[in-house]
RNA sequence: GGCCCCAUCGUCUAGCGGUCUAGGACAUCGCCCUCUCACGGCGAAAACCGGGGUUCGAGUCCCCGUGGGGUCACCA
């Protein structure tokens, strides 16, 4: 029988959605389908400076909205909870206790000022800072009294001497640790509350975690969780590093430098198909010369070979790409409901104004909406830009620009052009591009004008903006009547110039 | 600084000893299409970090440098 593969995400509550949980996320997920097993969520809150309100609902929201949905959480009850970890102190506290029996762990007493005091002579004496196990000799007798006294210990796990640790990593090989640099953690705080060291290991092994993929941040404490595993006498799952993605100047993608949290990029308007394609291709190709794919097509070819190891950049411009190809590939109603999705998402989130807007035009005028997005898709890239995409459809006035509307022409002379062809137009029919475009070439031809300079004019006239879609287009959808009135709305404004 | 990881165009990558005068994508620039913007099409510029080996032959294997990153907490 084979092994069902589990794997795991286990962010730490911080109150908003880091794009590198979702780029973990995803790994994790995409290989626990492949092979039909399990994905789960593990909240790890054993830092309580840290906790912050709301913010596991928060991880929720952002998986369920990539639709990486996890097979086993606080939420999705499985057969190995509970699934948070403030919830399992007494088993961190057992399996402590364990290592202390096993004379693998030892409890110490040492205040954080003489800490940091030990460490900076450390420094200062070109050192690598290092806890010089003052606590490890203490008797059993004289540990049992100070406990009694009630007096603040934490249980650090005990590291050989002159060892070599072999990390086994999935993508790297065989990582090799000297025993003498690694420091005796911190297993258990004097607040009851495991360390993520000790958690990690307890939950992963108790949780039958087949497949730990984690940051690559994490390789160099491996050794540790190596060690814990021996010392509990269990074997150590596969282990996988994967690449951290970077800020543009290589750095540790971060708050400062970039954009980490997945709702900036929600915002934005970005869809999760791009992010999760882009996510993917970050580390991993199915076939050359394929950059764009689902993450049901990822599942199906998936292999840990084909992933890269080195930290990539996370580009921003190559994503807005991905976005637009997402947006243009849409059929008209998906992206109508994309949108007020995303506008129903954003203000909820923000109370924004232009959201807001948005809905509005989709409540009351959804056919005009509609109409307009879909002269806009193909030149969209983020949802954000459609309050100002679509402004001048809805506008009642326009706020025209002279100069705009002139287009090198003098007011009188536009004055009347814009007359003669108000009339013109009135008069087509049919109205079709062919005789809407022939009218407004014929007449730029009479005035000895360029066509260009009639259709800009116009352009203005219509919409007060310079770049819009084909003018023609944006009048169909403007209706004939509108756009009309629009013509001489324009001229009064030229009227009210000269006057 | 110690330890660890990594190293092909600006960015993401293809390349798994000869087919590499190094291919693709994004970004950039130019041209075409064209009433503007976009889409689309065509094209240009742009890289094997350096030095030693191994080999008939190295972008591809090894070593040493160099560079970048990570990590050294009662944070994860």
């Amino acid at each position: 029988m084979t092994q069902l593969i589990r794997t795991r995400v286990a962010p730490s509550p911080t109150g908003y959605p880091h794009v590198g949980t979702a780029f973990q996320a995803l790994l994790n997920w995409v290989y626990a389908h492949k092979h039909q097993g399990q994905f789960v969520l593990r909240i790890e809150d054993t830092d309580q400076k840290r906790a912050v309100e709301g913010a596991e609902q928060v991880i929720y929201q952002a998986l369920s909205w990539l639709e990486i949905e996890p097979d086993e959480s606080p939420k999705h009850l499985g057969d190995y909870g509970p699934y948070r970890q403030s919830e399992r102190l007494k088993i961190y506290q057992q399996y402590a206790q364990q290592l202390i029996d096993q004379d693998q762990a030892y409890y110490c007493f040492c205040s954080p000022t003489r800490l940091a005091k030990m460490r900076k002579q450390q420094q200062q004496a070109d050192q690598p800072p290092k806890y010089d196990r003052h606590c490890c000799g203490l008797s059993k007798t004289e540990v049992a009294r100070r406990l009694k006294n009630g007096e603040k210990a934490v249980i650090r796990m005990k590291i050989p001497n002159d060892q070599q640790i072999i990390v086994n990593d999935l993508l790297r090989g065989k990582v090799e640790f000297d025993s003498n640099i690694v420091d005796d953690q911190v297993i258990l705080k004097s607040d009851g509350f495991p360390t993520y060291h000790l958690a990690v290991v307890v939950d992963d092994h108790l949780m039958k975690i087949t497949h730990m993929l984690r940051g690559e941040e994490w390789l160099s404490s491996a050794p540790k969780h190596v060690l814990l595993y021996q010392y509990f006498g269990w074997s150590v799952p596969v282990m996988i590093h994967s690449p951290t993605l970077r800020n543009p100047d290589k750095s540790k993608l971060s708050k400062r430098k970039g954009n980490t949290s997945l709702w900036w990029y929600r915002k934005q308007g970005y869809l999760k198909e791009a992010l999760l394609n882009f996510l993917a291709l970050l580390v991993w190709k199915p076939h050359e010369d394929q950059e764009v794919f689902t993450k049901e097509e990822m599942v199906k070819n998936f292999a840990w070979s084909q992933l890269n190891f080195k930290a990539p950049v996370f580009d921003v411009a190559k994503l807005q790409w991905l976005n637009g190809l997402y947006l243009r590939k849409k059929s008209l109603s998906a992206l109508v409901k994309e949108v007020r999705a995303w506008a129903e998402w954003v203000v909820a989130q923000d109370d924004q104004a232009a959201a807001k807007q948005v809905l509005v035009w989709l409540n009351k005028q959804p056919s005009l909406f509609k109409k307009a997005l879909g002269l806009a898709q193909q030149r969209l890239k983020l949802l954000k830009e459609i309050p100002e995409l679509l402004g001048f459809y809805f506008a009642p006035e326009l706020d025209y620009d002279q100069a705009d509307l002139l287009q090198k022409h003098s007011v009188k002379e536009m004055i009347q052009a814009l007359t003669i062809i108000k009339q013109r137009l009135a008069k087509l029919d049919p109205w079709t591009a062919e005789s809407w475009e022939q009218t407004i070439r014929d007449y730029a031809d009479e005035l000895g004008w360029k066509h260009r300079d009639l259709f800009m004019a116009l352009r203005s006239a219509v919409t007060a903006e310079r770049f819009t879609p084909p003018l023609f287009a944006v009048m169909q959808v403007l209706g004939r009547t509108k756009s009309l009135q629009r013509l001489e709305q324009a001229s009064q404004f030229l009227q009210a110039v000269v006057s």
